[in-house]
DNA sequence: CCTCAAAATTAAGGTAAATGTAAGCTTAAG
DNA sequence: CTTAAGCTTACATTTACCTTAATTTTGAGG
């Protein structure tokens, strides 16, 4: 069945151009009018984009990376000091590109000059629908969480219980962190595989359950007899009773 | 203000991929995977796809210009004259592109190989989300539901009542799930079944009972005397009394 | 490049929970 | 009353999962 979600509408997303060449400002404008973006403001440089960030408060920023006074990352930096906007940038091809590419641009994407319209609207689009939907974005801290008397720290991998202090191996730590992802859900086992081998799954049915199991006599009291990570025949595993620290 | 709708998550949205070359499907099949589309058929010429196109539905075509037994545009125009089904064309660089630019290629799409996982799952979204609207979403979330007293999660398949917390095994899942997106009116055994078991459906009779029977047990304060859970002598089953939570 | 230990995978036998079956019983409709 | 549809229970079977150990792969250090 389908779900019922609240949403902005395209006509009430906001959006902020900052580029220094007004025909390429009228131009994008124009395209995003067309798409059906109603409410667009745009920017020349810096500090005429700080202003209207700070006034209007937009939902995406379509930023240019070189400015007459100052740089697009520096202000995109600024931007996320207050909020988690996304930003879509604009790049001359070539010049900025491996800059770009260098970058840890998160869930941020960037488009080379010249482009076509329909580019810029995919890629815009696609930079929105990451923050209008209720998905975790990319998150620099891993949790830390408790099962009984055993901690968890995801950030180190390591599994610390009165019998000291373990560490986690790759596709242990792979499907645990899956599985505190959507603790207290079901997760079936193609999902599990696909999060710790990536690809689709052959012969994981038996490897699942070994790793299942070596992950149990870790963070288990009583690895044949599971308190936290159950076995849901037929569907999948699930954990519970973790509790967030 | 913003707008209310339904939409289909991400993981029912069913895709079709029509191609003569494994290798490929392979590989979109695997792109569409991690991306979260979970159900993909494959088709590997004209005659096979028209037949997972009756028989599947698909939400959305991946189809390769040039096909051993046809055409990929005489096969869109069938699938037109049946459903809006939106489709992105798949095409040799230089060799069908002047063609697709010369189409009115209306609401689809198209692109080139060899293509980039990225400019597939970009164009795709575009795509579908003409269809369902800004789209993409990473997580199923299944509904959560009261009977009575009784408390239902379909993400974890548990039941909590006073008498504690239960879980539905596989096929008391199915069963519930088909009855829950079907409630308020009756749903056939035959559909039941199919739920549950798929297509063939033999012998079933009793053992469906068997299995409406158990779930009572779960889901019903005194099974016998069913409230919620309901037989319609002569028609099937159904679900009353479910309040969304 | 080789060595060796840790990790991952494979294989095979065992087990219990989930499922299937059957037979007698109950209820509703005509 | 008769009949057919559905209910219930106990029991048989199956299959999904568990477990252990042997084998292969990986990767760090020499």
């Amino acid at each position: 069945m389908g779900m019922v979600i609240t949403m902005k509408d395209i006509f009430d997303c906001k959006l902020l151009i900052v580029d220094d060449e007004p025909e390429l400002r009228r131009m994008v404008n124009e395209i995003l009018r067309r798409e059906g973006f109603m409410k667009v403001f745009s920017a020349a440089d810096c500090k005429q984009a700080r202003r209207l960030m700070a006034s209007e408060k937009p939902d995406g920023v379509i930023l240019d990376v070189s400015l007459p006074d100052g740089d697009g990352f520096a202000l995109m930096r600024d931007f996320r000091t207050e909020s988690a906007v996304p930003v879509l940038f604009l790049s001359a091809r070539d010049e900025d590109e491996n800059r770009l590419l260098g970058l840890g641009l998160g869930a941020d994407d960037y488009i080379t000059k010249p482009f076509l319209p329909r580019e810029l609207t995919l890629r815009l689009r696609a930079v929105l629908s990451r923050t209008y939907f209720p998905v975790i974005l990319k998150q620099t801290e891993k949790p830390v969480f408790r099962l009984g008397e055993i901690e968890i720290d995801l950030n180190s991998g390591s599994v610390t219980s009165h019998k000291g202090q373990l560490t986690l191996t790759a596709k242990e730590f792979a499907l645990l962190e899956k599985l505190y992802e959507n603790r207290g859900n079901i997760v079936t086992g193609d999902r599990l595989c696909q999060a710790a081998w990536g690809d689709d799954l052959y012969g994981y049915e038996n490897t699942l359950m070994v790793h299942i199991r070596r992950l149990r006599e870790k963070i288990e009291p009583e690895p044949s007899a599971p308190r936290y990570l159950l076995t849901v025949r037929g569907l999948g595993y699930k954990l519970t009773g973790a509790d967030v620290i």
